[in-house]
DNA sequence: CCAAATTAGTCAGAGCCTATGACCAATGTC
DNA sequence: GACATTGGTCATAGGCTCTGACTAATTTGG
């Protein structure tokens, strides 16, 4: 290993042991059938729903992935597709019973692990980490 | 999206950025058979040959895709195997000849990268990111 | 107001990534 | 030297993602 790991790498290390917390946790939790190209989807969707294009977009993948990615998750509960009201051709995807009841256990986890992560680094430093992948998104997320 | 996304996301985001523009690059360069997949495994082969189980080890995958993925790395000329003088089982995964050329591309572009980050942030909380990553590994990798 | 261009989404097909399980050969242990 | 362990492969299957082609609805320009 080189002495100083790029910053992708240093990034996709913690990113790598978040997602596998979380997973465990959900499959603990009996939703078993979630899987992270999935979450990457759900994670984009808004609250009164939101279009395929635009989580295709967001998640930066083509609206083919997006729409098998949902296709699983409305076959297994997590969200349901409804007309969008403003454009006959599109649907919107939103969150469904099941999909409600998976995010408090992501989050509950998500929340044990940034406390990990802060105990670790101190309260200072987590701050900043977190301050400063907050303003790198501006410069790495088109759909910030 | 959350008003506040989780750490996990937010680690995300970037390192898709980074990959994404790493990659580009190699692929201008004539690099264009390299893919992310073999990259994770790629980055961990040490100065003098690295063994197959520990590359998936510390890339976090089982042997059987580890050795997929050297089997392509192999064949596109960017890795070599070596016998394993300590043990007639084992054997090394060198960085050949083609492996060599890549890397200073794939460090061209994260210097880059890199440069536009911490303009962005300012060097001072960018030097507090890669410290805080830097830390965080020590509790997320378990092959620091 | 209508023809042309654009946009939302689907279908079909292919390739890549990853894992489980079974297996073989070499090594280490006692 | 028998037995458990370790390094690695083969076979198989499932999941993710893409390109290309297509339909239907909407928007735009004249």
């Amino acid at each position: 290993m080189p002495a100083t790991p790029n910053l992708g790498l240093l990034l996709f290390i913690p990113y790598r042991s978040m997602e596998t917390r979380v997973f465990a946790a959900l499959a603990a939790a009996g939703f078993d059938d979630f899987t992270p190209a999935q979450a990457r989807v759900f994670q984009r969707i808004g609250p009164g729903g939101t279009r395929l294009t635009d989580l295709a977009d967001q998640a930066q993948v083509t609206k083919q992935t997006a729409g098998f990615l949902v296709d699983q998750l409305e076959r297994a509960g997590y969200v349901r597709r409804v007309p969008d009201p403003a454009d006959a051709r599109a649907r919107l995807i939103q969150i469904a019973e099941r999909g409600q009841a998976a995010i408090p256990v992501a989050a509950a986890t998500v929340a044990e692990v940034e406390a990990e992560w802060t105990a670790h680094l101190g309260a200072k430093r987590a701050a900043q980490l977190r301050g400063a992948l907050t303003a790198l998104r501006e410069i790495t997320d088109p759909y910030a």
